[in-house]
RNA sequence: GGGCGCAUAGCUCAGUCGGUUAGAGCGCUUCUCUGAUAAGGAAGAGGUCCGUGGUUCGAAUCCACGUGCGCCCA
């Protein structure tokens, strides 16, 4: 037994080795407080201004440039903001370690309709009404403080994340500059015809008499049950003539019989506004009679319609209906365009109805749509009340809801109706006041995205999407289906629309505030604010005819300022070309996957309108939170985690590697505080404890990693595997981080830590402890400490606190001429050279057979405190050298006293024979089920000699003989006497289990040392306590205790050991081998003043 | 209602080109190791690989349809 010196612990100083006093590295508690960590740690930063360092100095670096997607600070950041905010900080990270230059401006997202209902909530007041009245100036200006209510607390939590990002250099979309910006870009769109005013069937609620945007009907959704009508719209003569044109009985009676298109609607009191039926081109449909009446309907749809007993009379497709005509239900409606007829269009289903739809352009976007296709008028019998209009004489004034059984009634007393139906479906509700919604057609400015969709799809192209799929998927189709980008907004506080408009009618799009001067009717304010309502008071004079122009009164869509970031952020191009044209177009952003629709968009569009290509070459698309259950966060639910009460309690890392290694960025996670914990527990306190323990024992033997050096080639093998395995971790990250792969990444330094932990370090705890310092013992500090560094640098981007603690005390404190931080470090490179697959495969082959040497102990069910004789193996020839050169390790592990191979497993085992599916399958096919069978009846051991003796091994089948090679089976095996045999894979270890009395009496001694052990930590004595032991036995353990005398005083550190026959002072008892052992200590020193022979 | 995505142990996740007994971590039970560690090791219990159908000698894996959930759009 090796003599050993023990570690001081804290005081523990009188007469330690130690003559250098100053230890190199701090010491470190094996216990962390990561809060207060992460706390000093900023504090560093801070005070060494270190991420502006990691900026300057690089004018000449190649750029690596990161958009930051704006955030609005109208509310307290929450855990979903963290995910978000890591990943853009993870990546930019790394490619500052990788020599790159990447600026990080922020920015903040100001307007929009969500800081508007803020304001009104705390004002009280509810509706653009009462927004007037209070006054849109004060209103404004509430809106401006509101967004910047909460901008410390998300400055704080920003920083406390790690998130490193220019946040005094931010930019505000609520600025004068930024606004201007906003101008000049949508005056380039005007400039290209591509912004102009048209109408937009949007949402409406009739009781606020406001339109109401599309996030808010998201909320309002409910399923409700409403009667459906099926009602007859009877075609003209000449139409009827058309589609019955060969029809059995058409022409045989001589007379035309009437012919009804069978339309199906949820809302009779749209029917009074009806301009068109619409019909699939591609459908069968079908000429019925039912009933001594005549339909068209769609064929599929016959009998649920119509019942069994119609008649079909003759088939056709929806394209014949194009253009026939019918008379309308309703004259209450003048048109001023050609109005009545069938329209072909593909968003007409036959999931329901009849397929055969009514179009009203004024109450369905999809009906606009079709209207505009068809030219159809756009005709509209409601007020902005949701009431009928006058000229609808029955039903004036009422509400159009209400109104529906009278209008059904009418239809009915007419004979038009042919149905009442209950239908279920989902319809929009006022989330304020649970009105039913109408759809609306409104004013409304567009830019003319159509008119670029071919380059949008382009620029799309050029992107790299994570994850892949988004990008011809859900992004992709998105773009192919594009439609016209709905610019304006009726609200306040958003950036103008810059359009003012004479009398005349003219129109000017307005691009700079100097052409805002030069224009202007009067005298412009110097310091004039660009939001309502005081850029509504600046009128301009009409170029083209002189007369007072005044300002549209709409504001802009927010995602367009949120798009606008590559250039307003900048002022471009008012000011700023140089860095505009140098971070254009971005290298990467990472947002949340819902804004595919959002920004990812409103920056594609923008950029494409503007430069005619995508600002951004890669896109990092993130999942939501949820939380613990998979359910969606929200405030309403209360199962909001907040970020602080991680923060606070397990650190900015934990939170970060969890949201890194728990998940692919894109799957939406669960998140809970105990899920964060187990990651400190796995990997945190892992790496943590490795680290401490280096540090205490490098403290006491004053290793300097800087004065000598252990050649790689000179350390021992278990070294030179780390070094490699080290070396493969870089090797791999480097290329996952290339891949922005964070999941695949973050695993693989885990993996390693686990690796280090659990394995280098627990085989090598002895080489630390060893007295001698010899060249092995520097060889492994060498290697730890290595480990250590590389680990850190790698952690650098992922968890940046606690790799700045091991940087600064494993580096800096021994090479102040080392960078001042980890994060100015360079990334670390792969030495090829360390990397020795042959050395990997043996530890690998090692770690295997101690597996199945622990397996075959537990199932044999002797402790590994019991020493056995030996292990006998059998595996393949490299597998058995490699073992053969870690043989030390693996009897140590495995505590057996002999390792020995045999040539072939038969000599352990026991046969099962099976086919082996891969070879047999394709050259058997349906035989193999046969094959099965039969070998299971088969006769193993005669099986596998057969083909072990370079024959065939004869199976016989129902249908014939077969034979088969020995690469056709695959051959396992089961444990003869005296041995656990255990195997896996064609490899076999046997553990012989008979113990003999000296192996007895040696397991017996090293149980009664660990009673002994843990007496002392029972009885709180120091590490370095010596003790006088008294041992009170049976006469069983008697010989085994004098017998190992000399290894139970070392272990236990005793300086004086006795047996006696009864116990004194501090004295346990414990229970050894079934009996009762009576244990006293008493403190005699520490070990530094004894030495041991 | 439409588009996209996801679905594997109680929970969080792997599972390569279709192949043999579907794995890991956490949690649970039992055992074990241990004076760096809040750890480590082994075994056990726990699986309708969401369902149905298809392709195939063979499907968690490929195809179709359906169900549930998420996001986006209605």
């Amino acid at each position: 037994m090796n003599s050993r010196r023990r570690p001081p612990i804290e005081g523990g100083t009188e007469g330690a080795p130690l003559q250098d006093s100053q230890p190199r590295f701090q010491d470190v508690s094996a216990r962390v407080d990561f809060p207060a960590l992460d706390a000093r740690t900023l504090d560093f930063w801070k005070a060494n201004d270190i991420f502006h360092k990691s900026l300057e100095g690089r004018e000449d670096a190649p750029v690596f440039v990161f958009y930051e997607g704006p955030p609005t600070a109208n509310g307290r950041p929450g855990a979903h903001h963290v995910i978000s905010r890591i990943f853009k900080d993870l990546f930019p990270r790394y490619k500052t370690m990788r020599g790159y230059r990447v600026p990080r401006k922020a920015g903040w997202d100001t307007h929009g309709l969500p800081v508007e209902l803020e304001v009104e909530r705390r004002l009280g007041i509810d509706g653009k009404e009462q927004i007037e009245a209070y006054g849109v100036a004060e209103f404004n200006k509430l809106c401006r403080e509101s967004v910047t209510t909460y901008l410390e607390e998300w400055e704080r939590f920003t920083e406390r994340i790690g998130f490193w990002v220019d946040l005094d250099d931010a930019y505000y979309t609520f600025t004068n500059e930024y606004i201007e910006s906003v101008w000049w870009l949508l005056r380039q769109i005007w400039d290209k015809d591509l912004l102009y005013q048209g109408f937009k069937v949007v949402p409406y609620c009739p009781r606020c008499g406001t339109a109401i945007s599309s996030h808010e009907v998201a909320q309002g959704y409910k399923d409700v049950t409403e009667d459906s009508i099926y009602v007859r719209f009877p075609l003209t003569p000449e139409a009827a003539a058309k589609v019955s044109r060969g029809a059995a009985g058409g022409e045989a009676d001589g007379e035309l019989k009437p012919v009804s298109l069978a339309v199906w609607t949820t809302t009779p009191w749209t029917l009074i506004s009806n301009v068109a039926a619409a019909v699939r081109a591609d459908v069968t449909y079908a000429l019925v009679e039912s009933r001594g009446e005549r339909f068209v309907l769609a064929r599929d749809l016959v009998e649920a319609v119509l019942g069994n007993k119609a008649e079909v009379l003759r088939e056709f497709p929806g394209s014949e209906l194009q253009g026939l005509e019918y008379a309308p239900l309703f004259d209450y409606m003048q048109t001023d365009k050609r109005a009545h007829f069938v329209v072909c269009d593909d968003y007409v289903t036959t999931t329901d109805g009849t397929g055969i739809v009514h179009i009203a352009p004024a109450f369905g976007e999809a009906d606009m749509r079709v209207g505009t296709d068809n030219d159809l008028p756009v005709v509209n019998a409601v007020d902005t009340e949701g009431k009928f209009i006058a000229e609808v004489t029955p039903w004036a004034g009422v509400f159009v809801k209400d109104a529906d059984p009278a209008i059904t009634h009418e239809l009915k007393h007419r004979g038009l109706l042919l149905g009442v139906e209950p239908y279920e479906h989902s319809y929009p509700f006022c989330w304020r006041c649970d009105t039913a919604l109408l759809y609306y057609s409104k004013a409304t400015w567009y830019i003319r995205t159509t008119a670029i969709k071919d380059q949008l799809i382009q620029a799309n192209d050029d992107v790299t999407w994570h994850p892949e799929h988004i990008k011809h998927g859900r992004f992709g189709e998105w773009l192919a289906g594009n439609v016209d980008w709905a610019l304006s907004r009726d609200r306040y506080w958003g950036t103008p629309l810059p359009i003012w408009r004479c009398e005349e009618g003219h129109t000017h799009c307005v691009g700079s505030v100097e052409e805002l001067r030069e224009m202007a009717a009067g005298p412009v304010p110097e310091d004039l604010e660009l939001h309502r309502p005081y850029v509504d008071d600046v009128f301009l004079t009409c170029p083209d005819c002189g007369g007072e122009m005044r300002r549209a009164p709409e504001v802009i869509d927010a995602w367009f300022d949120s798009g606008s970031m590559p250039f307003a952020q900048w002022h471009y191009p008012f000011e700023n070309r140089e860095a505009f044209a140098e971070r254009f177009p971005a290298d990467f952003i990472a947002e949340a996957i819902d804004q595919t629709r959002g920004w990812f968009y409103s920056l594609l569009a923008i950029a494409t309108l503007i430069e005619g290509r995508s600002s951004y070459k890669r896109v990092l698309c993130l999942g939501h939170i949820l939380d613990g259950e998979g359910q969606k966060m929200s405030k309403s639910k209360g199962n909001v985690v907040r970020p602080d009460d991680i923060l606070d309690h397990q650190g900015a890392d934990a939170f970060r590697w969890f949201m890194f290694s728990s998940q692919q960025p894109w799957s939406p996670r669960r998140f809970s505080a105990e899920m964060v914990d187990e990651v400190v527990r796995k990997f945190l306190l892992t790496l943590w404890n490795t680290y401490s323990f280096f540090t205490l024992y490098a403290n006491i033997d004053r290793f300097d990693p800087t004065a000598q050096e252990s050649p790689l080639e000179d350390r021992s093998l278990i070294d030179r595997w780390l070094v490699g395995e080290l070396n493969t971790l870089v090797r791999d990250v480097t290329a996952g981080l290339e891949a922005y792969d964070a999941t695949g990444t973050s695993r693989a330094i885990q993996q390693f830590v686990d690796d280090l932990s659990n394995w280098y370090v627990r085989r090598s705890r002895r080489r630390f402890w060893k007295s001698e310092s010899d060249a092995d013992k520097l060889a492994a500090y060498h290697t730890l400490h290595e480990a250590l560094v590389t680990v850190a640098k790698l952690l650098a981007p992922f968890t940046p606190f606690v790799a700045e603690e091991l940087y600064q005390n494993l580096v800096r404190s021994v090479d102040a001429g080392a960078p001042e931080s980890v994060h100015l470090c360079a990334w670390p490179a792969v030495d090829e050279r360390a990397i020795d697959a042959g050395v990997s495969f043996d530890m690998a082959a090692a770690r295997r057979v101690v597996e199945l040497g622990r397996a075959a102990r537990n199932v044999a069910a002797v402790k590994t405190r019991q020493p056995l004789a030996e292990v006998v193996m059998a595996l393949p020839e490299a597998e058995a050298r490699a073992v053969e050169r870690l043989r030390e390790v693996v009897l140590d592990e495995l505590n057996v006293k002999d390792l020995r191979f045999v040539a072939g497993e038969d000599e352990l085992v026991a046969y099962v024979v099976k086919p082996n599916l891969k070879v047999l399958g394709p050259k058997l096919g349906k035989r193999l089920g046969p094959l099965q069978a039969a070998l299971k009846e088969a006769d193993a051991a005669a099986l596998v000699a057969a083909v072990r003796a370079g024959g065939a091994a004869v199976v016989r089948l129902p249908d014939g003989e077969i034979s088969l090679a020995e690469e056709e089976l695959l051959i396992e095996t089961g444990s003869p006497d005296g041995y656990q045999v255990e195997g896996e894979g064609g490899r076999v270890v046997a553990l012989k289990t008979d113990v003999d009395e000296a192996l007895r009496e040696e397991g017996l001694a090293r149980e009664l040392i660990h009673a002994v052990q843990l007496a002392r930590r029972a009885a709180d004595l120091r590490i370095e306590d010596t003790i006088s032991l008294t041992l009170v036995v049976p006469e069983e353990l008697r010989s085994p205790a004098e017998r190992h005398r000399g290894a139970i005083m070392a272990e236990t550190l005793a300086s004086e050991f006795a047996l006696a026959e009864a116990m004194g002072d501090h004295s346990e008892t414990a229970r050894v081998d079934g009996y009762e052992v009576g244990i006293g200590l008493r403190v005699t020193g520490t070990i530094f003043t004894v030495s041991y022979g």
